[in-house]
DNA sequence: AAATTAACTTGTATTTTGCAAGCTAAATGA
DNA sequence: TCATTTAGCTTGCAAAATACAAGTTAATTT
């Protein structure tokens, strides 16, 4: 994995250092807007990542503290990648990316749709993907 | 100039085939939030940015319709690099970037300042220098 | 037991980046 | 006015990152 160099104090710089390439942003929409968690799920998505980025995005990612692995309820052959709350903190920058894309680019008649939905009530969205998202402790 | 290929019609992807990198933001950043508006200006930038880099970002950035060149007021040597509304509407983003920053980064004290500004009034600092950017037509 | 799936790793070609130097027109200073 | 400096780049090359194809290992399915 790539050693991450910081290149000044600057917020926007620091959140760039880490998040700022083509795919770490595609990986964290996979596991929040489309319910992937799987390394062959992150793989199927239609951007195509090369299997070996992906894996270092993943390393990314987790050593950043966005991701965390976890063992998978259904199998132990695979691995469950799941979102932190510095992760889920992103979501606000992925609903502004959606907003501007709406606005000036070409995007999917859902993709409009969910705009539409993010412009009516952003805070709503936001509780709910977060609340979808969280690690639901049990109760006693 | 590299040509942008589009790799889905997500609009996450489409965003980041455009200004998914680790210099374009910084140079919206400077026209934006630090008042900058020459190549000198954004080469002269903390993170140190390459001269072929900065020409090759500002080319595609003027592509994007995110910037255009004009005449600089004071000197015809100058060039003066405006952001136009499809830049502008980028700022919602780089506050939430300074946002989460903010939350979970090393960041510098005035940074941190402008974060609490920005908790306290997104919209009021958003018209702000949304204001501040426009292109003053004259009245007449 | 053989084939398939899941999560990677490895090798290599191609592309992008970073760094240093050079270039041209305009402005400035002596 | 003539030399120097400033502004905005371009060029060449080495280093790093990315893309693509193939291979590996453990677990699961047939």
């Amino acid at each position: 994995m790539k050693i991450i160099r910081k290149r000044s104090d600057c917020p926007v710089s620091s959140a760039l250092d880490i998040i700022g390439d083509k795919w770490s942003l595609l990986v964290i929409r996979d596991i929040m807007l489309s319910g992937k968690n799987t390394y062959n799920g992150f793989l199927g998505s239609e951007e195509k990542i090369a299997t070996n980025i992906l894996a270092d995005r993943l390393a990314m990612l987790e050593y950043a503290g966005i991701l965390r692995k976890e063992r998978h309820p259904q199998s132990k052959a695979k691995i469950l990648y799941r979102i932190s709350k510095k992760g889920i903190d992103l979501l606000p920058v992925l609903l502004e990316l959606i907003l501007w894309s709406d606005k000036y680019l070409p995007i999917s008649a859902q993709a409009r749709q969910f705009a539409r939905e993010i412009r009516k009530d952003k805070e709503g969205i936001i509780k709910l993907i977060s609340g979808s998202l969280k690690n639901k402790k049990k109760r006693r």
